[in-house]
DNA sequence: TCATAAAATGAATGAAGATTCATTCACTAA
DNA sequence: TTAGTGAATGAATCTTCATTCATTTTATGA
């Protein structure tokens, strides 16, 4: 059995994700939550503060998973297939990281979120292209990644991902994504 | 000498990509054009309305855009590098498309805009996949780009150029974007 | 100049919705 | 059984807008 915090927190991520912070209703929140109104401020201050608290951890559960890949223990070519390869299967059957990936992109793309919310997603949306980056430093060195600025090619490797999200995100016929394979060959020197 | 609805439509326009329909106030707008809240109202019904206006303006402009590029007179090969490099200069330069693209990505991204702005990204959102698509399969006829379905790759193409929109609009530092050849070689047989 | 219409203003209205709080409910332990 | 405590409710309050409209200003042309 939930706790209502708990509660609270599953509806409010979906009722963010699906229409913002501003045409989110705290009506809509304890009605998904199955909740009334007031309790909701048992737990939470405001409105925005449910959100901020959603965005730090948004944030914070994707940068783990992103970490988590990255220190694996091995080549640097192994390192980007192996994140393709979660990344893809995160994208194409999490519900959990199409709310997450939805509430960071409407973040990111609002001038209106609370100051919190703005602080938050400046200290931790660039930590994937730092990893990323790394990983293709390594795979330089080894010689199995192509040459150019390491930043340039995790910017290309995470907008990549990115877009691929947002258009899976937002279609309802779930069309398979494009041959992993095509990604890969961006960055390998030896193709697959 | 603008006209008062041609400078309620870019105020309007940039508050609505900065802040998205729900957290940009009627006064906003109003203010930001020069004239009084009332007078919106002679050239409006209502927010929603102007909110509609921009949503099916800004697509009609992003498929004109496409087409365009698409109806060059040239080889698949040579439509594809096009289209990279007027993107590029775009995502890069337009300050127009800073606006538009971001009301779009922020429409796409949440189910309570009004019914009729859904119906417009309905219909309109999937041309510059049949678009990228058709230029694929030239390409492919003609021995220049790659194998592999053709709406797939399209998919790629595009999600990529989004991913970078954004990557692009949500900074304030403008990094360069990582060199068109990258993409470029994503799709061509012989690499450039 | 003056009459008329169009453009523009901004205060008033009303609705929506966030937040508060007096009250009730449910459980615990003495 | 009952006093005490935290959980929960939902009606009432208070604020913030979108929208309206009576009034004023500006432009037009006879």
């Amino acid at each position: 059995m939930l706790t209502s915090k708990e509660k609270i927190i599953i509806a409010a991520l979906n009722q963010f994700s699906r229409k913002g912070l501003f045409a989110t209703r705290i009506q809509d929140i304890a009605t998904e939550a199955g909740i009334s109104q007031g309790l909701l401020y048992r737990y939470y201050k405001s409105k925005n503060e449910i959100y901020v608290d959603l965005i730090e951890d948004a944030l914070d559960k994707m940068n783990e998973a992103v970490e988590g890949i990255a220190s694996l223990n091995c080549g640097g070519r192994e390192k980007l297939l192996n994140s393709i390869e979660g990344m893809y299967k995160t994208i194409e059957e999490s519900d959990r990281y199409r709310q997450t990936s939805s509430l960071i992109a409407q973040a990111m793309g609002s001038e209106a979120i609370p100051q919190e919310a703005k602080d938050a997603l400046k200290n931790k949306r660039d930590l994937p292209y730092q990893m990323f980056s790394k990983i293709i430093v390594q795979g330089q060195k080894e010689g199995t990644i192509i040459e150019g600025d390491s930043y340039d090619l995790a910017v290309l490797f995470w907008s990549t991902l990115n877009g691929l999200t947002i258009f899976r995100n937002t279609r309802d016929e779930k069309r398979p994504l494009p041959d992993k394979r095509f990604i890969a060959n961006i960055f390998l020197k030896e193709k697959i």
